[in-house]
DNA sequence: GAAGAACCGGAAAGACCGTTCCACTTCGTA
DNA sequence: TACGAAGTGGAACGGTCTTTCCGGTTCTTC
């Protein structure tokens, strides 16, 4: 397909490789701003499925301006997902930098579950499976190796035991984030403790895990109840 | 309000203790067990949001017949409700019958994570909060002493640790029921061993719970994403 | 500062879902 | 068998949410 009027000066180039973006208008990159940030808040507080007039209505445009500016849905999704995503590779970095691993796997737990439990919308967006969601995908590769590292530490240290990867960390998280409402924090670490004893080498020994290999998809279910049917 | 023509012959006494039921025609009382039926696998697969016009199409009956049977949702959900709250009080009693206490304790959660994994109305249902749900209510408080048995039988048997409560092992199957698709039981069950060990007495003992107060409502937010604004 | 492309808001159209309503059928009774 | 009450199906209604569309506005460029 070709655009008109998108390109603005007609470029005698045609091949497929021109896709340089012009800029956005100077208020359209305002409301663009306005957009995202009404959405950061419209989704954390009702999860992915809020409207997009509710979104609208947050930023002050009008819901014409939304679509026009995210055509798919997923854009908008994808473009906060991206930031929220270093938020979270950076903390797991930073826990794998504690010089107690223990302590560093613990924290990361406790924060990831109440950063999951206080938005919805994250909780969402980390469970959804690849279906097109491309940059979910790469978004997810890039955490992996950090709670990787994470797990690493805390086995080589000897106080992790061997046999939990850093999915099992992941699907912890997602799991013990449901506990409670957003208000129970106290309620949910909890379970990070009650978890976290059963992740814990012993002088006793822990039972062993079966060896079921997790896919990503596992993580889908915990918080996306499967609105597709 | 006085209800015509539902009491068929006019009765002389009106006082408000004359709530004597007539029986359904025949054909009304078939529909009746075939929405009942219809209604179990619908939200035993789509959960409790599913429509009346699916449980109808299912039944084979009009989406009219469904609403004059059942008036107010919630008596549908509720009357399928009871007969599952039967199933798990009795498997628990089964399982606080176990002469190995931990053996019963670990069957009773394998068995309640995928009864709720593979039935999302169910999960549904018992995580309802108490907001006019009387049966619910009830039906829980059913449930409760036979789940505390349990835990008080495997700790006197010192096995299960002195700080845990029958709510943690609720809240320990809906949370676990959540990980991974209807067909990931082995995973589930990875999750299932996980959680037990935390909940282990161990020689080195484990670390000390926060006694956070945990009530009924803990439960609500697990499966019930909140859909109320 | 004038022309015109890009952009805006919000009304209108469309899809969807829960609920009600009523012309017709079935059942129980006499 | 015949009558009336009880029951039935599904069309129609009203509400909500999503998406499109267009007359008018704002920005950029020359």
């Amino acid at each position: 397909m070709f655009r008109f009027g998108y390109d603005g000066v007609m470029s005698s180039v045609t091949s497929a490789a021109d896709t340089a973006v012009r800029p956005l208008r100077k208020d359209a990159e305002r409301n663009r701003a306005l957009i995202l940030d009404a959405a950061r808040e419209v989704y954390a507080a009702q999860g992915l499925d809020a409207g997009f007039d509710e979104i609208a209505r947050v930023a002050g445009v009008g819901v014409g301006t939304v679509y026009r500016r995210f055509p798919e849905r997923a854009d908008l999704v994808e473009a906060l997902f991206e930031q929220e995503v270093d938020a979270v590779v950076a903390r797991a970095e930073q826990a794998a930098a504690d010089p107690d691993p223990w302590r560093g796997l613990r924290e990361f737990l406790s924060w990831g579950v109440e950063a999951q439990a206080a938005d919805r919308g994250l909780a969402q967006v980390l469970a959804l499976a690849g279906h097109g969601h491309e940059r979910v995908a790469t978004g997810r590769e890039r955490l992996r190796p950090a709670v990787a590292a994470l797990v690493r530490h805390a086995q080589r240290a000897g106080v992790l035991r061997g046999d939990v990867t850093e999915l099992d960390i992941g699907i912890a998280v997602a799991m013990i984030s449901r506990v409670g409402g957003t208000d129970r924090s106290q309620l949910r670490e909890r379970y990070v403790t009650l978890v976290l004893d059963g992740l814990a080498v012993r002088r006793d020994g822990p039972s062993p895990l079966a060896p079921v290999p997790a896919s990503e998809d596992d993580l889908a279910c915990i918080v996306a109840p499967a609105r597709g049917r």
